[in-house]
DNA sequence: AGTACGATGGCCT
DNA sequence: GGCCATCGTACTC
């Protein structure tokens, strides 16, 4: 798997699909040829954090039928455990969003708009932070993830979008509260290879408050990246205090590598 | 038991 | 860009 395109990839590079190509953890189901599993320790830090070194992991969910489907994440946001009104946790505990305050490396499933889409559970026990997934660029098990899709192309509205992402991967309610560290159908893993990519932040998609906080987090230039795919300066705001910081600094433009 | 509301996405202009 | 189908959840009466 030497082969498989790094997450910057654009859409023609990722054309290749074989049944060899689809064995991310090898028939032994031993160490993956992409890398190791992430560990507790990774999701136990801060929701920013996270959100920000998953972009360029593999999420990986198997089919009942041993198919792996998944690919690189290249979109994802942070949702806070205090003082973030967006966060599904900020009303507190609640029969819905109970996973959310499972342990790290829990995946909490939600529904919206008579969808799912799936988070990372961060930080201690009892907190309720997350990291939300909004998006992958498809490596495995692309003909299964077309099927579920309705689509007979890859393209963008594969999994662009947190909904999308989840009827790709076929997850539901039914996988809330699954263990991302131990279960063996489900993982985020480390990728072999060290890829070179730009993180771009900024406001998340879909919120009516504490829009002003850059807790988005996305891979630039990447086609399955959904919603806005350029952060634009914000144009002077008068009413806006002589203290406010210059508006370039709510852009971020960094390169990173998704080791640690 | 009734209601209002989304961390959405598909379709339309 | 806008419109709205859809349904689980939380909240009100």
């Amino acid at each position: 798997m030497s082969d498989a395109p790094p997450p910057n990839a654009q859409l023609n590079d990722n054309a290749h699909t074989s049944s060899a190509a689809n064995t991310p953890f090898g028939a032994s189901g031993g160490a993956s040829p992409l890398g190791r599993r992430l560990p507790r320790t990774f999701y136990q830090r801060s929701p920013r954090r996270v959100a920000r070194e998953l972009l360029g992991m593999a999420l990986l969910r198997r089919d009942c039928d041993g198919v792996w489907c998944g690919g690189w994440i290249v979109e994802t946001e942070a949702y806070l455990a205090r003082g973030d009104a967006a966060s599904h946790s900020a009303i507190g505990p609640t029969a819905r969003n109970a996973s959310m305050f499972a342990q790290p490396g829990t995946l909490y499933v939600y529904s919206i708009h008579a969808k799912y889409c799936l988070n990372a559970v961060t930080q201690q026990s009892g907190t309720g932070s997350a990291v939300l997934i909004r998006a992958l660029q498809p490596v495995w098990g692309l003909d299964r993830m077309q099927q579920r899709r309705g689509l007979n192309t890859v393209d963008r509205r594969l999994t662009s979008g947190p909904a999308r992402t989840c009827q790709a991967l076929d997850v539901t309610k039914k996988n809330d509260g699954l263990d991302l560290v131990e279960d063996a159908n489900f993982a985020i893993v480390r990728p072999r290879l060290p890829f070179s990519f730009k993180i771009i932040t900024g406001s998340r998609i879909g919120i009516s408050s504490a829009v002003d906080q850059r807790l988005r987090f996305f891979i630039d230039g990447n086609l399955f990246v959904s919603g806005r795919r350029r952060e634009h300066s914000k144009p002077a705001v008068d009413r806006l205090p002589c203290a406010e910081p210059p508006v370039q600094s709510r852009i971020s433009i960094d390169s990173t590598t998704p080791s640690d």
